[in-house]
DNA sequence: TCAGTGAACGGTTTACAAAGTAGTCAGTCT
DNA sequence: AGACTGACTACTTTGTAAACCGTTCACTGA
């Protein structure tokens, strides 16, 4: 359920609800705070709304809708490699979990809270992030610089070996410029996996 | 400060006290307790450990010493290649963790409060496993199978990418048998950049 | 008919007092 | 002298009663 296709009072809702959850965090915020914002009674949000955590997973919805759109909009410069964008998409998504993590620490709670009481939108963001890895694989594969059918199962592997670093318990620990490297590092060792087994099945065919 | 070198009085309290923190847990178990097992004073404790922490901490030490001794025997057996013991190592690891968290959920949790309390401990571990795969790796480099100077950076990424198979948010997602596939599979990519990089090399210098 | 209301209900959190616990130390026993 | 004691202190956890909050629903006004 895409914003635009809401409703404008529960669009109203929800804008009131975003600015509390983000000032205040998801247990802070009440539902007559919300209502009282949008001027109304608090059954009234109960017609929009099946519940207070339904107004959040709809938010945090959006948060990856915007997540996904600038994860996109980072491998879309011209004339880059699939390895190159590979590289980008993984530390674009870093960076953006270790300043979600600092700078807006409260929208981190509130994506942590909405994923563990709605795991389905966990899976639903992770296959998200796979389609976007799976289309630079894709394109890797045909330019002959990947190897071949790896589409199907390296967008889950390559998601499993960065984990750590869209983890907070990584954030603690080094600064953000010696856990980039890490992961610089980490991606080099995944990008020869895939070039190299395509150079060693070209080998096989001459 | 490994165990035999503890003064009789101070292993007496540490297996007291290591009983109670199985079975009921850290938390739950109080000093006076372990002193009453051990028939003597609390005040007495403090003649032997620093605080109720420090009791704990040589005890996931010695824990620590049986897990990196199970890696070491896992990957003993004779004629094993260096790639079949890094992926019979990382399988191990895997397990031991898997069934900690299932089979003696306390030991888990006494593990998870000293290693947050105590970081050093966490870094020591890590860095026991680490010596442990970057034996492994020079092995490989020596038989040619592995790129060379990789026993220095790979040991601490390959820790990074199977990071997500050893915490706990995965051991409720999905069987034993579906992870250890998939952790295989995981595997298989690191050991493709390490031979591939090798082959690569080679070919180089021909 | 339907957007909106607000009192009422059950489950949860909070506030604070009572009980308990980690750690200390002056003193005892051997 | 040195192993050991146990009452004591400062802090934390626990029990619990009151306040609060999410949710419902019979009702209102347009």
């Amino acid at each position: 359920m895409p914003i635009e296709t809401l409703d404008e009072t529960a669009r109203l809702i929800l804008n009131a609800a975003a600015k509390r959850f983000l000032h205040y965090g998801y247990g802070k915020t009440t539902m007559s705070e919300i209502a009282g914002d949008c001027n109304m009674s608090t059954g009234n949000l109960y017609r929009y709304f099946p519940s207070k955590l339904d107004i959040a997973e709809t938010f945090v919805r959006t948060l990856r809708r915007e997540q996904i759109e600038l994860l996109k909009q980072a491998i879309d410069g011209p004339g880059l490699s699939p390895a190159e964008k590979l590289s980008r998409l993984l530390q674009t998504k870093f960076r953006l979990a270790y300043e979600r993590f600092h700078d807006r620490p409260k929208a981190y709670e509130l994506a942590t809270e909405v994923l563990v009481a709605r795991p389905e939108v966990a899976v639903e963001w992770e296959e998200a992030e796979e389609a976007v890895i799976a289309d630079i694989i894709s394109e890797g594969e045909r330019a002959g610089a990947f190897a071949k059918d790896e589409a199907r199962r390296a967008p889950k592997l390559i998601q499993d070996a960065v984990f750590r670093f869209t983890t907070p318990a990584v954030f603690h620990e080094g600064d953000f410029e010696a856990l980039a490297g890490e992961l610089d590092a980490l991606i080099g060792f995944m990008l020869d996996a895939l070039t190299c087994r395509a150079a060693k099945a070209k080998l096989e065919h001459a």
